[in-house]
DNA sequence: CTAGCCTTGAGG
DNA sequence: CCTCAAGGCTAG
């Protein structure tokens, strides 16, 4: 997965990831304010359980924040342990072994630097050894639990809206009541993964040193890496980042991304010169030019989704909502592609809300197109995933009703419906 | 060595 | 007081 990219420290309003309270009982957390009172709608809790943050070291369970971060209680104390003790770790790989909960414990120098990697500040760790107290990060944990819980806020404005769309039918589903952005249509169109915000990005005034031993990731090495949070080198967006556009703006990010994606998409390469060893077709005497990419496709490249964390998490998610359910049952699956769309919307959201230009809209604004474009994006998505083949090389259409007498436009009309999900 | 639980203590 | 992020302890 992707990291967000990381941040100066300034005074941002970096994206957060949805921190949705567990809803276990006497289960004390930091994500209670998240999911605390305060006027807001009521939700499903199956909505709440789904998003409940995961250490973005191991992806296990956080149990507060840890030295700059909300971590898991065991990387916690490995990183405790590892700056106490001064440890010095070696690696036996390649220095790029997967950590998750399960595999944590095969390579501490791989787990010591995804720590690194993610945020976790080697000055939180007193050298005194004092216990209690508070230290200077104090402020920073207050202001990144404000932001989520504001996310939050946000995301179950819009779920609200798209519940009240679901509720309605699909014989609501008006043809006037789809607007489609072009705007949000061509950013989907450049890389519409909808799970970016599956992780937690670091804290905003946090700057990671990164890992220095890993190359720089290519496109699929992104989508496909089993990695929850490598940072990728490249991106350093800011809010207040201002994109120079030069004049010949559109072509040149056009031309990149049809560089960027001529491999997996078969499009007519008329502006293919970014190719050092390929001659123009328009120009032919044209000598080779390097290829310069843009910082705003190195951004978009940042802020891809990790396809494996999200699908491990549906699918986990299914586990334990339906595991000791009979599936096949006509309620219980309707059921679960309700909850299932619902995940999709949140991610949705979040993946919006940390996209380029997008990010930059009033709240309201942001609102008002996602309300408008929500369904496509998700058809998108799905066909962007078909044309990739990054889930597994395997699409599953699951429809509780025999759709084969259904026309095309009542196909869309299903797809709007969200009774489409995808099943590794 | 790991990871879950306990103790501590500054700040609100 | 309460909170919660530090460090400490200890069974496995």
């Amino acid at each position: 997965m992707i990291q967000h990219s990381e941040k100066l420290d300034t005074d941002d309003n970096s994206i957060v990831s949805a921190n949705l309270n567990n809803s276990e009982p006497g289960c004390s957390s930091p994500q209670d304010e998240a999911s605390g009172s305060g006027g807001e709608m009521q939700y499903p809790p199956d909505v709440k359980y789904a998003f409940e943050e995961l250490c973005p070291v191991c992806g296990d369970k956080v149990s507060g924040y840890h030295y700059g971060l909300l971590t898991c209680e065991s990387c916690k104390g490995f990183f405790k342990r590892t700056v106490q003790n001064k440890k010095v770790y070696s690696c036996v790989d390649n220095r790029n072994c997967h950590i998750d909960k399960s595999q944590r414990k095969r390579c501490p120098y791989c787990r010591f630097q995804k720590c690194l990697s993610v945020g976790m500040k080697l000055e939180a760790v007193r050298q005194d050894r004092m216990r209690g107290g508070r230290n200077k990060f104090g402020p920073m944990y207050k202001r990144d639990r404000a932001l989520k819980q504001q996310a939050l806020r946000q995301q179950q404005q819009l779920i609200a809206t798209c519940h009240a769309r679901f509720s309605g039918g699909m014989g609501m589903m008006g043809d006037q009541d789809i607007k489609p952005d072009p705007s949000m249509l061509h950013q989907l169109s450049s890389e519409g993964n909808v799970g970016y915000a599956m992780h937690s990005p670091p804290l905003s005034g946090m700057p990671s040193p990164g890992m220095p031993d890993s190359p720089p990731q290519d496109l699929s090495r992104l989508s496909n890496s089993g990695g929850a949070s490598q940072a990728l080198p490249t991106s350093t967006n800011s809010p207040s980042q201002v994109y120079t556009m030069p004049p010949n703006y559109h072509h040149s990010v056009v031309s990149a991304m049809r560089n960027q994606y001529s491999s997996s998409s078969h499009v007519n390469h008329h502006y293919n010169h970014h190719s050092p060893t390929q001659m123009s077709p328009l120009s032919p005497v044209a000598p080779p030019i390097v290829p310069i990419v843009p910082q705003l496709i190195l951004d978009v490249k940042a802020s891809m989704a990790d396809e494996n964390e999200i699908k491990q998490k549906l699918t986990s998610f299914v586990q334990n909502e339906f595991g000791h359910e009979d599936i096949l049952q006509p309620s219980v699956l309707i059921n679960m592609l309700c909850k299932l769309s619902d995940q999709l919307l949140f991610l949705m959201v979040e993946w919006a809300r940390t996209s380029f230009f997008f990010k930059d809209l009033k709240v309201e604004d942001q609102m008002k197109l996602l309300q408008n474009c929500w369904s496509e994006i998700l058809i998108l998505d799905l066909v962007h995933r078909l044309v990739r083949e990054t889930w597994s090389g395997e699409v599953t259409l699951v429809c509780p009703f025999n759709y084969d007498h259904l026309n095309t436009q009542s196909l869309i009309r299903l797809y709007h419906s969200s009774m489409l999900i995808y099943l590794p």
